[in-house]
DNA sequence: TCTCCTTTGAAGTAT
DNA sequence: ATACTTCAAAGGAGA
């Protein structure tokens, strides 16, 4: 008889008789289906499996006995083995189970004795293998094998540990330094080594004994396993504490503890999305401006990394996330903690040197919001900052200085379109900005908002970040490339530097046009059309232009169209969203024409500066 | 030789 | 919950 004919019997059997329900098998429950892998035990008990399982037919250890792989095959000993006292504590037992009141296993019911045999012991635990059925051709001597028991452990390819459960743990788990979970230990650490191989193979070319196929083990890695017993002849191993030093003084066992931490393996944590984007530009910026300097480099490229778009940065996003996750599953037990004071000298010496105080202050003062002196009445600082966010630390006489140093900076600084190193009204890069038209409309009608990034630097930090500027022609091209673009930050200072709508227009258009330039998808279109727009419709009556350039629709702009337009109008007259959203291009050439009406603009009301006080603006009557 | 500088983001600690 | 701190990379500069 083949097997067809016994999966048949079997699914007979289970469904013409009502199984009873035998609890107490816990240890009965794993699957014994040479076709799925094996389930090795983690120690988090799967729910149980339904017992209308289309695969199985049933419930799955109704199954079990007829595909048990005889033992001497070895395949899959873990299939059928496990510790009876898998899923509970000694002393407990959720399933109200007889145990062993040693060693806390399973009682094995006289009625299913026929159906288990010992298969060897580990940490002295008994570990039983079913016992392959009777031949199917005769009547069933013995019930069918009962329900109720647990499903199987999660599987040995757990994505945390990897393929090779053994060969994975012994080259990254750290050594188990206590027993107290000696279940955890033994359902993790201790694998059969020939687990997922065949005699005679390895996939990952270990050194096999020749008998047992069992890796061997690294000589320098002896020290972190002991035998856990054996299981059908195959040796299984625990990993070990390291061994405790002979002298027992809390002196000596410090310096050997101390010894140990530094010889471990110092992991470093995972890069981030900028890291990843500061690897990759480096040595571009380095090569581009003939920096030498890393901090001006990290400066330049922290820049380009605030101009970069959302969908830009995603890559970098996705890739800081499986980097992460890639350190993750080679280091499952580390966390960022355990490098912590690592590299603390630096702090250290900062915070307890009074010398550098002024520079502490100008670093805490960098994630603080400034509002510049000069180029703000002084009557209107806390009226400006009053229904916003209170800086952190009042302007008193130390941290003035570099208040007025920054705004001196300020007017010297070559404004790009970039936000600058101190700005009258800080605005987020494009990149950062919310595109959403309530967004918009707060960001045009009340640009007077303290930006915890705005920076508060210091002399040095300007002389640094002044130098970084100029030396970054690049960044400024990168922003405005376009020779006709009239969105320069030249041109723009000229009609008000100080305009918030110009700094947020000039920030979104040239982002948006470098953008979309650049980009092969349209995404986020939607959004910065419809912020534009809305900025659009804000702005007042321009000279209309002798002409539009807008090749990719000739028709949708006659010189009848242009007539009673705002440049709002011709805008949106010209752009269909839907039409738009599907040809980017289209789109760029668009922001250009709306460059281009911006620059024909006369100052209007942004001859004024905000006033703070009234941030609900009406852009639209001069 | 060691620390700082400089950036952003993630994660930890402190309040 | 929020603010603050530390670390990840890099290499020149300065103590």
């Amino acid at each position: 008889m083949d097997i067809r004919d016994e999966n048949n019997y079997i699914l007979e059997t289970v469904q013409s008789e009502e199984t009873p329900s035998t609890p107490e098998v816990d240890i009965l429950g794993q699957t014994s289906n040479p076709l799925h892998l094996p389930p090795f035990p983690t120690g988090t008990p799967a729910p149980p499996q339904p017992a209308s399982d289309p695969q199985t037919g049933g419930f799955f250890s109704n199954i079990l006995p007829e595909p048990a792989p005889p033992v001497y095959q070895q395949l899959v000993p873990l299939m059928v083995s496990a510790p009876a006292h898998l899923y509970s504590q000694p002393g407990t037992d959720r399933q109200g189970q007889l145990r062993h009141p040693e060693c806390n296993a399973l009682r094995i019911p006289e009625t299913m004795t026929q159906y288990v045999r010992p298969a060897g012991e580990l940490h002295g635990v008994p570990f039983w293998d079913f016992v392959p059925p009777p031949p199917p051709s005769n009547p069933p001597l013995r019930p069918p094998f009962p329900t109720g028991a647990p499903a199987p452990p999660q599987s040995a390819l757990d994505p945390r540990i990897g393929g090779f459960l053994g060969h994975t743990l012994l080259e990254t788990a750290p050594p188990v330094s206590q027993q107290l979970v000696p279940l955890m230990v033994t359902n993790t650490a201790t694998v059969p080594a020939h687990l997922y191989t065949q005699p005679g193979t390895d996939r990952q070319g270990l050194l096999r004994h020749p008998e047992g196929n069992v890796p061997g083990i690294p000589e320098n890695m002896r020290q972190y396993v002991r035998p856990a017993g054996e299981l059908h002849g195959v040796p299984f191993w625990d990993f070990v504490p390291p061994a405790p030093p002979s002298n027992t003084s809390t002196t000596k066992k410090r310096k050997c503890e101390a010894k140990q931490d530094e010889d471990r393996l110092y992991i470093k944590k995972p890069p981030n999305a900028f890291m990843i984007y500061l690897k990759e530009q480096r040595p571009k910026v380095t090569a581009e401006l003939n920096l030498t300097a890393s901090a001006a480099v990290n400066a330049v490229v922290g820049k380009r990394w605030r101009s970069l778009s959302k969908a830009q940065q995603a890559k970098y996003f996705d890739q800081a996330e499986t980097e992460r996750c890639r350190h993750a599953t080679e280091h499952p037990d580390w966390t960022t903690k355990e490098n912590y004071g690592k590299k603390r000298k630096r702090t250290r010496n900062r915070t307890s040197s009074t010398a550098s105080e002024p520079k502490q202050e100008a670093q805490q003062a960098k994630r603080l919001c400034v509002m510049p002196a000069q180029t703000q009445p002084s009557s209107s600082y806390s009226a400006a900052k009053e229904p916003l966010e209170q800086p952190q630390r009042q302007p008193t006489v130390t941290n003035l200085r570099y208040q007025q140093s920054a705004c001196v900076q300020l007017q010297n600084t070559q404004t790009t379109v970039d936000a600058p190193v101190c700005q009258v009204n800080p605005v987020l890069p494009a990149s950062r900005m919310d595109f959403s038209p309530s967004a918009s409309l707060a960001s045009s009608a009340a640009p007077v908002q303290l930006q915890k990034d705005a920076p508060f630097v210091s002399d040095t930090d300007e002389a640094l970040l002044s130098v970084v500027e100029q030396l970054d022609p690049l960044l400024t091209s990168e922003q405005s490339q376009q020779p006709s673009s009239p969105l320069t930050g030249h041109h723009l200072n000229q009609t008000n530097p100080a305009s918030p709508v110009y700094t947020s227009l000039s920030t979104s258009f040239a982002s948006s046009a470098t953008f979309f330039q650049d980009q092969k998808e349209p995404i986020g279109f939607a959004d910065i059309q419809e912020d534009m727009w809305t900025l659009l419709n804000h702005l007042p009556a321009a000279p209309q232009p002798d002409t539009l350039s807008c090749p990719n629709i000739p028709t949708l702009i006659s010189p009848a169209s242009l007539e009673n337009s705002s440049p709002s109008k011709l805008l949106a007259s010209s752009v269909a969203p839907t039409e738009c959203q599907s040809t980017p291009p289209f789109f760029s050439q668009t922001v250009k024409n709306m460059m281009g009406l911006l620059d024909d603009l006369e100052p209007g009301p942004f001859a004024q500066p905000l006033q703070p006080s009234s941030p609900q603006a009406d852009w639209s009557s001069p």
